[in-house]
DNA sequence: ATTCGACTGTTTAAGTAATTTAGTCGAAAA
DNA sequence: TTTTCGACTAAATTACTTAAACAGTCGAAT
């Protein structure tokens, strides 16, 4: 019942290693199983499915990503800075699952949309963790109260949107350094414009 | 050396007609010809390849939206009013290309892309415009001189954003009532709240 | 609890033939 | 001179077949 845990995380390693190089459909069970020293069947002892494997690897990352946020929302910075070392942190992860191939215009659309409720609730935890930074940034009187009713959605999104955006022009590529610093000036600069007109 | 006008207006709209309803793809020459009653090779007297039909077709919808938009930014509204008129009309614009199947996830990873340029001209178009908007604006002083550097850039894409974002969560199906309605409330609350930004 | 060899059914890839369709051309009509 | 089109070709798309690769299972062994 209860499993190895330490085989389990060796084993999302060495997918996250082979995942990241050549994407998703490109890596077999077996090579997996041969990096770990294993039969196949025995990563099926520890992963139901190729797909939960590959969710495994993502839950690792974004485990990594939240705790670093968290870590942030306690120190004493004021909100727009730590909106601005949100950006940050969530580009760095935005550039890992990129490399992970998890991103890329073409997950989208394909059809099984393996982890479109992945997202999803991602999508809510982020919402989540924004609203605790607007909320302090309200009881330290660094915004007014009455915060238009849909504000902190309507920032996530646009951080989302320009995300999108800058995939979309590398359709395919890699992501290189340029595309990277491009995209983290434009949401800093959005974000910081839209704080001052919140603030006032 | 002149050619017929009328004639090639019918074959745009006879075009647009069927593209609308079916997708770049799915239409044939003969079809077109067919609507107009001519034979296809006639087609090519006017336009020399299907992909230039289409782009007469966008060419259009894209004469349509900027003379209403430039009709628009001559009248005496703020520079705010003028920019929410601004996200309507090019939602609405947004919207014919999106039924035209020139729009939705999958045109812009095609191989081919066959509008890249196409695109890449108008956004080069649409920035005019809204500097336009906000030039006029820093005369009447409904801004301060100092507007952030790519302030006009970064607002133009994050409406890009938006709508990539909208297009993405639908991915594939028809855009519903609902979705064109969030997606154009999510601009205006943005603009809104990026203009109060910019103001002070 | 953990591992794996041997197996299966399904999915993908490769190859090929058949069909469709964009685009050409030269001649003819207006 | 401008406009139309029938008849054609080359290229792309589709439909189909077959071979190979792979995810996932199972029962037996540690």
């Amino acid at each position: 019942m209860i499993k190895d845990k330490s085989k389990e995380e060796a084993i999302i390693k060495a997918a996250r290693k082979r995942f990241a190089h050549f994407g998703y459909s490109k890596v077999t069970m077996d090579e997996i199983a041969g990096d770990v020293e294993m039969g196949k069947a025995s990563l099926y002892y520890y992963f139901p499915t190729k797909e939960n494997l590959f969710q495994g690897v993502l839950q690792q990352e974004q485990d990594e990503f939240v705790s670093e946020i968290e870590h942030v929302l306690q120190n004493e910075a004021s909100a727009e800075d730590k909106l601005l070392q949100y950006v940050d942190l969530r580009l760095k992860y935005f550039q890992k699952l990129f490399n992970l191939g998890a991103l890329s215009f073409y997950s989208f659309i394909e059809k099984k949309s393996q982890f479109k409720e992945y997202y999803k609730s991602f999508e809510e935890r982020e919402l989540q963790l924004m609203n605790k930074i607007f909320d302090e940034g309200k009881k330290r009187n660094e915004f007014k109260k009455d915060i238009e009713e849909n504000a902190v959605k309507v920032l996530l999104h646009i951080l989302q949107g320009l995300r999108l955006r800058t995939l979309k022009t590398m359709a395919g590529q890699q992501m290189d350094n340029r595309s990277y610093k491009e995209l983290k000036e434009e949401m800093t600069t959005a974000v910081r414009i839209f704080v001052k007109g919140i603030k006032c």
